[in-house]
DNA sequence: AATTTATGTCAACATAGCTGACATATTCGA
DNA sequence: TCGAATATGTCAGCTATGTTGACATAAATT
C-alpha cells in the first residue's frame, strides 16, 4: 500500500463536525429519498437478474404496458434517453416476444408497442413487490396523509414542458 | 429498415388494453416515485456536469460529509456497492482535495474519511437544489402531513441487518 | 419532387456497477 | 511470538446503460 495520499500528518484542513439539517438544509429527507428508491427499486432487479434484463427493460415494459401502443418517439419523451439507447433495450424485449410493434394506423411510420401476454405478465410480476412494498410503508396513515404523500412526490417532479396544445 | 420483427401482420398475441389499478397494483405511486427521483437527482446531475464528477461521488462526498471520520467500511456498507466500485471515486476525490484520510487512531488498519472545506462546499451546493426542491414540495402541507412523509419514505427502506448489538 | 418526420442502425465512448485475484499493513488470538 | 484474520488498496476484465455523431429508409407533408 503507497498511501502517498493524505493522512493526517499531511496537516490537511479537515472538517471534524457533520454536516447537519443546522445548515438549512432537510439532509434527512434528502437521505431518506436515496435509501428508499433504491430499495423500491432492489425488488424488481433481483427479479430481473434471473430474465436476463436490467432495470432498462424494466422502464420500458412498464410503460409500454401502462400505455399500450405508444410509439417510440412518446417512450422516448418518457424515459428522456436517448433512441440508441432504447433501441438495444427494446430490441431485445421484442426479440424475446415480450414486446410487439403494429404500424401505426394512421401514420405508417410510426412504430405502435404493445405488450404481448408474456411482457403484461412480466410487467405485473416486476410491480408486484414494489406496490407491496409501498402498502406496506402506507400502511397506519390515515387517507390525508396518503394524500400528502401523493402530492409530496408529484411536487418533487418538474412540470412537464410544451404541455400544452401547441398547434 | 428491415423490420423483420413482429408487425401487425404476424398475429401475435398482443394486449390493446392499459395495465391500470384494477389490477390491484399501485401504478400511481410506483410512476410518482420513479419521476420524482429522476428530477431529483438531476439538480446535483447538472452540477456534476460542471466538475467532472458523477452521481458515484456525489454520494461520497455526501455521506463523508454527513460523518465525518467515518471508515471505508462503513462507507461500503451505506452505499452497498463494492469496495472495487468505490476506489475509483474515492482515489479521485481525495487526489483533487474533496476528501481526506485519516489513519484510524485506535485501529491504524483503518482509513477514516473527513472532508476538507472544499469537500463540504461541494457538499452543500449539491444538497442545496435538493434541499429546495423537497421544500418546494413540501409546501402547502400540514405538520402531520409533512410527518407522513417521511414516515412513508421510512418505511420503503429495507430494515438494516444485523443492526443488533451482536456480541 | 423535395423536404421533413419517425424510426432504425453502426460505431465509439463514458460512467459506474460487478467479480476474481492478489498485495500490504495491522491487529488479534492461540 | 507466530499465524490467521481484518481493513484496505489495486490490477484486470466484464457488463449495463447512458451519451454523441453519422447515416439509412419509409412514409408523410408541402
Amino acid at each position: 500500500m503507497s498511501h502517498s495520499g493524505a493522512t493526517k500528518s499531511d496537516s490537511v484542513e479537515i472538517l471534524e463536525h457533520p454536516m447537519g439539517e443546522a445548515d438549512g438544509i432537510d439532509f434527512e429527507i434528502i437521505e431518506l429519498l436515496f435509501f428508499a428508491y433504491r430499495d423500491f427499486i432492489s425488488d424488481p432487479d433481483a427479479i430481473l437478474d434471473t430474465s436476463g434484463f436490467g432495470r432498462a427493460h424494466h422502464r420500458v415494459v412498464h410503460f409500454v404496458n401502462r400505455e399500450p401502443g405508444l410509439t417510440v418517439a412518446a417512450l422516448l419523451d418518457t424515459l428522456k434517453i436517448t433512441k440508441q439507447s432504447l433501441a438495444r433495450v427494446l430490441k431485445q424485449l421484442i426479440d424475446s416476444g415480450y414486446i410487439a410493434q403494429v404500424a401505426g394506423p394512421e401514420d405508417r411510420r410510426q412504430r405502435r408497442l404493445f405488450p404481448t401476454a408474456k411482457g403484461r405478465e412480466l410487467a405485473l410480476a416486476l410491480a408486484r413487490p414494489q406496490s407491496c412494498r409501498i402498502a406496506n410503508a402506507l400502511k397506519g396513515l390515515e387517507q390525508s396523509e396518503r394524500t400528502a404523500v401523493k402530492t409530496f412526490l408529484s411536487g418533487m417532479i418538474n412540470p412537464a414542458i410544451g404541455s400544452g396544445a401547441a398547434d
